[in-house]
DNA sequence: CGTATGACGAGCC
DNA sequence: AGGCTCGCCATAC
C-alpha cells in the first residue's frame, strides 16, 4: 500500500515527464507537506533502483543539483538531465520557469 | 519511545 | 553576494 510517505514521493517522482524537473519542496508541497522537503530528499536517497525512478529530475529550489558535482551522482545527474534536453547554465543552474514540472496545469481555476 | 539523520528551504549575518 | 544557521518532517536505530 502507498501508506508510506516515501511511497507517495516515489510515485510522484515517477510521474515527472522527461525533460522536466521538480524541486524537493515542490514534491513535498504536492503531497500536502510543504515543509517536508528534507524528507523528500531522504526518500530519493532511499529510492529503489528497481522502481527505475527519474530521480535525476528532482533538484533543489535554487534550480541546482544538490549532490556534489564531483563527488556523488551529481555528475551523473547532470549528464542525465542534459541527455533529456534540460539545458544547464554555466553556473549549474537550471531554469525552473522553463523546465519546471507542473502537474495538471489546467486545474488552476477549479475549486 | 527518544535520539539522530538527511539528495531541503528560508532567513540571517 | 555569498556563506552559515535554524527550522521542519518522516524514517532508522
Amino acid at each position: 500500500m502507498a501508506s508510506g510517505f516515501f511511497q507517495q514521493v516515489w510515485r510522484l517522482v515517477g510521474q515527472i515527464p522527461k525533460g522536466r524537473v521538480a524541486s524537493y519542496g515542490q514534491i513535498a508541497a504536492l503531497l500536502g507537506n510543504p515543509r517536508a522537503a528534507r524528507t523528500v530528499g531522504w526518500a530519493m536517497h532511499s529510492c529503489p533502483a528497481e522502481l527505475d525512478l527519474p530521480w535525476h529530475r528532482v533538484i533543489n529550489s535554487k534550480g541546482k543539483i544538490s549532490l556534489d558535482a564531483d563527488y556523488a551522482g551529481g555528475d551523473l545527474q547532470q549528464q542525465l538531465l542534459e541527455a533529456e534536453g534540460v539545458q544547464i547554465g554555466y553556473n549549474g543552474v537550471i531554469d525552473m520557469q522553463k523546465y519546471g514540472w507542473q502537474p495538471l496545469p489546467d486545474k488552476v481555476v477549479l475549486p
